[in-house]
DNA sequence: TGCCTGATGTTCT
DNA sequence: GAACATCAGGCAC
């Protein structure tokens, strides 16, 4: 049998795929929050816009460890955004989850932001506010509690959008963000 | 409705 | 010392 999170060390592009549709647990509390996967880019160490591109740094060591765990960082002096580490041990390669959809406890999360609606998760930076992933959680691995990750079927090609990723200075022609078609949640079209 | 900018801290040069 | 995988409020149109 092998490691229940080896589909995650394929190809990066592939995985953000292979990711939208699948489900995030989160326990706060004594709530298990459920939330569908909408939005992903891919980032690799080849790539210019990646954190791994330089190579291992004390910040980017986890995006070169196994897949499965979860790297978290601090930007813009306010805000996390997590990322899943995808890939073979030693490849610096992660898929940044921009946005999620709640499957329950709304109301939890919509507390949690002081928005409602969309706004409660169609954001890389809000959907760690809203399920309170900050740095403490960088390395987590994600097959167990308080942040688990649940591999559901694949999503046929033809429900996935591909476009080049936003938000980023370098490597902008690069085609590795992936969002659900017709989903209300993706951050920005 | 849509652009512009301030907030604010970590990381790297 | 500058850049940064962002967000939300304010102001102009």
């Amino acid at each position: 049998m092998t490691n229940y999170f080896s589909e995650l060390e394929g190809q990066v592009d592939q995985v953000a795929k292979r990711l939208l549709g699948c489900t995030l647990l989160r326990r706060l509390d004594v709530n298990e929050i459920e939330v569908k996967i909408v939005e992903t880019e891919a980032y690799h160490q080849s790539d210019t816009a990646s954190h791994s591109y330089k190579g291992i740094t004390e910040r980017t060591k986890v995006m070169f460890g196994p897949a499965g765990h979860l790297y978290v960082y601090f930007t813009y002096g306010m805000h996390y955004c997590c990322n899943i580490v995808t890939g073979p041990e030693g490849e610096g390669s992660a898929v940044l989850i921009r946005a999620v959809e709640p499957l329950n406890n709304l109301e939890l999360l919509e507390k949690r932001r002081h928005r409602s609606g969309v706004e409660v998760t169609n954001g890389p930076a809000k959907l760690c506010q809203a399920l309170n992933i900050s740095k403490s959680l960088n390395g987590h691995n994600l097959s167990s509690s308080p942040l688990q990750l649940k591999l559901n079927d694949p999503l046929p090609e033809d429900e996935i959008i591909t476009s080049t990723r936003i938000g980023i200075s370098n490597a902008i022609e690069v085609p590795w963000r992936f969002y659900i078609k017709d989903n209300n949640y993706i951050s920005r079209v």
